[in-house]
DNA sequence: TTGTAGGCGTTATCAG
DNA sequence: CTGATAACGCCTACAA
């Protein structure tokens, strides 16, 4: 059902029938009517490719991201879609996975799509393929990171202050009297690796000179389950552990009750992301809550704002926060 | 940057152009280097809008989903994603919220964008404001339902054994020795009334006779907390409770544990989802496995069968099982 | 092997 | 108030 079959059952021509849909003024009452009801009848709707087309502007926007099942990132998924959602867009959201080496090639899609604009969510797109990527594919069209920065003319970013936030839960865990700390990473982002400064600055802002311990896990909790035996057998003085994300230290505080230790009197450990797991988790974890949903909203607004041509900051920072629960 | 702007620079026409972006035969060797080259030189990609527009194909899916950030689905949206993308389409994602009463809003602008197909994840769209939606909107679109059928000649529906399987689960119950029952659901969807009737089911089966204990709280940890507290000051003999979600599992186990009740020895308990709570949650909970992974992977290949104008089967039940842990 | 012409469904401009 | 007409960017017969 097109314009032009409304038009002929009605006797007028297609551009009063779209005046109608469009609800442009200068339509005879009458004549409005009469097209108003086929459109009813038919249950007419106007065909947004076209209409993409001839305006220039699907409203259309591309989200990409690690791994929507990864809850460092669904919050911020469904933050910045109802956004968006709101202001009568539509997102087109990809999935692409932590290592792959195809971020080129969905932003390479996303550009002849036409998006008009594009979130990416992680720091790992912090990365120089991505930046030849939206230089090549999309030049002109607005690109928020959340958690990670760009330095091109149309990339804002969103930040987190993991570095220093994660150094203010090395403070916290020295005050109760752990000393003895060690870091579990998982898979490298550059979000990890400010964390590993910031737990690093921590120790020396202490006076710690020995080298830090330091562990390497997958991010799972059978990973943070084995790397914290592991840990505690190697550094078996270890009294405070920082885990890089809730999900390790869930696992982790798992493998530390089933050794027999008392939390947090014996070891005492925090994770990152202050999601539900920490409740759900027992003991409740303490953690570092990096503002994930915080910098995805902020995200979509700097986006919005930058599509309404209104001006926009190019990079801010959240403060981080620490989070108490029973681990600490 | 369009195949006229091409054409011009390498001196073919538009059509010469278009045919060596699609790899079409026909092109002389020298033509379609140098086409190529100019190609390459500006970056050209394929106005997807306009190809659509005349291919009447826009290879877009639509996804409609509660809320992503639930876990229970998190799940079935990225595999549903992923397969598509696969195939060369890209899938728009709406968060339509749980209580909302605009699903056929959104099918609206499914309809409007002329998505090809439609994935509905969830139970909850097996409403009779959803069947009018499609049969206005997307009258021969395929459309599947993960968890939940409509009897209309586009609709395809996956479903678990939801039913049976909870039965199951108080079988399981009664065999370790706790007989004292209570049933405690989340807010109403067409699931939740399948797995009540499942509960009630298996009770009968095993010969009781006394009414259901049954218990509503919202979908969360704090709900689940307090209404099983309440449950067992209200009915202090049950030594037994069937979750109708992990999430609600996860938060009544913890009051369990804050009563002093010894688990799964006193009271034990179940979930469903098998999801990550359950190995999140100390003690590990008992869950049953809805198969939501193979569901939405179903879902996925029946719609791509649907395009692809292969026979398709119109619905389809996946058994679920249970997967003992630690609570009972 | 290449070009021309028509059309996909809209919107917008400009006459009438 | 209404209707031609020309885009929008691309594809595809058909003709040359």
């Amino acid at each position: 059902m097109t314009i032009y079959d409304i038009a002929k059952e009605a006797g007028v021509s297609a551009s009063t029938v779209s005046r109608v849909v469009n609800k442009k003024p200068g339509v005879r009452p009458a004549t409005k009517e009469r097209i108003e009801l086929l459109l009813q009848k038919y249950n007419y709707s106007p065909n947004e490719t076209a209409r993409g087309l001839v305006m220039q502007s699907n409203r259309m926007i591309g989200i990409l991201i690690a791994d929507i099942r990864n809850i460092h990132y669904t919050d911020g998924v469904y933050t910045v879609e109802r956004e968006f959602v709101r202001r009568g867009y539509c997102c087109i959201i990809f999935n692409i996975g932590s290592e792959t080496e195809e971020k080129g090639e969905y932003i390479r899609v996303l550009g002849q799509r036409r998006v008009e604009g594009v979130v990416l969510i992680g720091s790992n797109f912090q990365t120089k393929e991505v930046e030849e990527a939206i230089s090549q594919y999309l030049p002109k069209t607005p690109v928020v990171i959340v958690n990670g920065y760009l330095e091109l003319p149309n990339v804002y970013g969103v930040l987190a202050d993991e570095r220093s936030g994660i150094s203010n839960l090395v403070d916290i865990l020295f005050a109760k009297g752990h000393t003895n700390l060690a870091f579990v990473n998982s898979y490298y982002t550059p979000s990890g690796s400010y964390k590993l400064e910031g737990f690093k600055e921590g120790l020396r802002r202490q006076g710690v000179e020995k080298p830090p311990v330091i562990y390497d896990t997958t991010a799972s909790l059978e990973g943070a389950y084995e790397v914290t035996k592991l840990l505690m057998k190697e550094h078996p003085e270890t009294d405070g552990i920082v885990y890089s994300i809730d999900l390790l230290a869930a696992g982790g505080g798992r493998a530390l009750m089933d050794m027999g230790y008392s939390i947090p009197d014996q070891v005492a450990y925090t994770g990152v992301d202050n999601s539900i797991y920490t409740e759900v988790s027992t003991p409740k974890i303490t953690s570092l809550d990096n503002k994930l949903p915080e910098l995805s909203q902020m995200a979509a607004r700097l986006l919005l704002d930058a599509l309404e041509e209104r001006k926009v900051t190019k990079k801010m920072l959240l403060f981080s926060a620490v989070v108490e629960r029973e681990t600490t």
